[in-house]
DNA sequence: GAAGATTGATTGTTCAATCTTG
DNA sequence: CAAGATTGAACAATCAATCTTC
């Protein structure tokens, strides 16, 4: 619209954050398409964030499950609700506190679970496996830096968390510049992956 | 969390994907707070997707701006509604075919919409703006044959629209590859960016 | 009858209020 | 009275049905 915009750098951002928001929906779709083809019943792909997070420890509560999503606790709350009611997650009350509950997956979610990373590691190796790996380290590397660039500038004061351990990330970027606002760190847990300190 | 996730590659796999959906969140994060900074009363990014869709030509509708947003003609038509009841968006019936409805900015929508871009250009451009502009092109490259090969092999029958021309992108990457199912390409029209031909 | 836009019913989201436990 | 989880009211998204125009 504005001069700014029309402007050669600029313009050359907007292609590359295009690319990006293309890519990362590309990436959705073709998931979302590989859960469909697994249908059970109705299950969404935001469901299935919340199995694999409630996979990767027994002690996640509702308010976790929020932070990681992005969603309210009230969201989180009704969306616990819907997968216990689907026989997929199952609820208890913490021991050490009654106010929190605990969340865990049943049998039938773990084996849906499963079933749907199986599948999905398919469809991404047929995607991606032709790839030399340094090539993808080396993009993941440049995004990385640009993801810390935005958060330290930006540096709103509102808590931020990546939520990186959900769904395909190991490691939490946050750790890097904000070490007492990653979920992560926070409970000081590591998830199934190495972490490499950086 | 089977042996295949563990496995040399797709972890270099889904850390790249992780990176690429933290990339993409941090500056929908960053835009979404540029949005309320300028507040006037509430507005929501879709909704600017939708302001400067309809500023792009005279002629757009209520399916065209359902395609470009990538939802429902119902909810298209009820996002519509809202902003003509702010006074953002103006409804005329078109002439040469009274049962389309064709769009247009008032001129406090186009107000906004000014304003708007300016501030996220500048939020763009201290991010970015440092960067040396052949990286960046770089990766976009990089991200776009990505996005074109999960197109071409996942190739659902579905027409799959990316929205190229909403917000950040001039070009229509599937141009490429399936020039039929282009919302751009099929309108025949260019936005306001010069058309580079691959 | 088909296509574009809208409306009704259902579902899922948020904010605010509530309830229980610490 | 603070914190975790849940529920009520309002709003937004979908699918299906409807209404108008081609």
């Amino acid at each position: 619209m504005s001069a700014k915009q029309t402007d050669q750098t600029g313009r050359v951002v907007n292609e590359f954050l295009g690319s990006a928001e293309i890519f990362t929906s590309a990436v959705s779709d073709l998931l979302e398409d590989e859960l469909e083809a697994l249908s059970e019943k109705k299950v969404t792909f935001s469901q299935m964030k919340l199995l694999k997070m409630v996979s990767i420890a027994e002690d996640y509560t509702v308010s976790n499950v929020a932070q990681f999503l992005g969603v309210s606790t009230a969201a989180a709350s009704r969306a616990v609700d819907r997968l216990v009611r689907r026989g997929l997650v199952r609820r208890t009350e913490a021991a050490a506190d009654r106010r929190v509950v605990q969340l865990s997956l049943t049998a039938d979610g773990a084996e849906l679970l499963e079933r749907y990373d199986a599948s999905a590691q398919r469809a991404l190796h047929q995607v991606f496996g032709a790839l030399p790996p340094e090539q993808l380290k080396q993009a993941s590397e440049f995004l990385d830096r640009l993801s810390v660039s935005i958060v330290e500038q930006h540096d709103s004061e509102r808590a931020v968390c990546f939520r990186c351990g959900i769904h395909f990330r190991d490691r939490c970027l946050l750790r890097k510049v904000r070490r007492d606002q990653c979920f992560f760190h926070a409970r000081g847990r590591e998830t199934k992956g190495t972490e490499r300190a950086d």
